[in-house]
DNA sequence: AGAGAATGTAACCGATCGGTACGTACCTTG
DNA sequence: CAAGGTACGTACCGATCGGTTACATTCTCT
């Protein structure tokens, strides 16, 4: 009997192959910045929560800016995810594309525990350009926005520019508006009768 | 010639009646906090830039948080300042007070220097419900949720939660995204046509 | 069984964190 | 001029920050 059981479930493991330091400490500080934001959270806080030392963190990443960096690629693409999940849900459609994003948005911004876009948060967390967290979040946030602005313009706008600005507005005003409020009817719901109206006054 | 120079500008008189250190702290800290984020912050650097020293910082406040708190407690009133600044600009018109506010807006976030709004900021930076800045932040955040569904009614919208929460939204997402975009091309810039737009469709 | 990779142990580093005990210079008041 | 209160600075505190070292141990694969 090899300590390796290849019939029980992955996280249960003993000792699978490759480094398990290292997700362990990923997972750990992608849980812990987000729910308590980044620069509140010691790599010593990280590797003691992971169950694992400080060499360990060191040996796979850089410093924590690295580590940051490497969080915050990884919720740029469960966000992508996301999106692509709205786009495939209609296709030929982006108006519905864009209404099932937002509705996704504002089911997900509900929980109590939500912290808004890790993205975000890394961009107001870090003000200094040279941060390399900040730069994985301002480089997403434009691909975000020229999406944004190709979707409106598939959609026919008037002005695509205007109505992807005016989208992005909305889903980065949920993300912080989630979090000011503690009740459960929380700003972000009106977000989807909003983001319907904007659209149909710039599509004639 | 005493020292107190009654002839001389305020801010240049050696010694002036009642506390100098106090106000020259509070005024690098607002700073500082705003331009490079609350945590990033530490009490030494607030003193040395302000040029006294660190028991004068807390025998004026109790601590870094209550500094934080009191700060942010100012930013406020000014916020209420260019608040207001657009309802007395047009008296009775509740749609123009907030075409007027949302324009104002967008032409300070327009700024290399923007930073969004700083109780927003720290609303992300201290997740922790129990830290005093962000109590200051979340309860303003409550009153100007409020204050918008108050100016959507008086607007005679047809659903005033919604428009009123539509603009919160608009409101937050010009703060945040502003921070994220170093061009002068800002997606700020298309909240004025989005608020009108929204007015419009919520107000038959 | 043995080689090599991955991880843990146990320190240690200088810098900085928020916070404070204590001494000193100043201005006002008698 | 003497006294007292106020405003401020010098020097220091323990704790934590991000990061590193040398070395022992454990696991995996062949």
């Amino acid at each position: 009997m090899t300590k390796n059981d290849a019939d029980a479930p992955l996280h249960l493991q003993p000792y699978g192959p490759g480094p398990r330091a290292a997700e362990k400490i990923f997972e750990t500080a992608r849980d812990l910045f987000y729910r308590e934001g980044i620069r509140a959270v010691g790599v010593d806080e990280i590797v003691s929560k992971a169950g694992v030392t400080k060499p360990s963190l060191y040996r796979s990443f850089k410093s924590k800016d690295d580590l940051v960096a490497a969080v915050l690629r990884e919720v740029e693409e469960g966000f992508w995810d996301r999106f692509k999940s709205a786009e495939d849900a209609f296709p030929d459609d982006p108006k519905a594309q864009m209404v099932a994003y937002f509705e996704g948005l504002a089911a997900r911004s509900g929980g109590a525990d939500y912290r808004g876009c890790a993205l975000s948060n890394a961009v107001v967390e870090y003000p200094d350009r040279s941060h390399a967290g900040r730069a994985v979040s301002q480089t997403h946030k434009q691909d975000l926005r020229e999406r944004l602005r190709a979707k409106a313009q598939a959609m026919g706008a008037s002005d695509p520019k205007a109505l992807g600005d005016a989208m992005m507005l909305l889903i980065e005003g949920v993300f912080t508006s989630s979090q000011m409020f503690d009740d459960d009817d929380k700003p972000a719901l009106a977000v989807v009768g909003a983001v319907k109206a904007l659209i149909t006054a710039y599509c004639p």
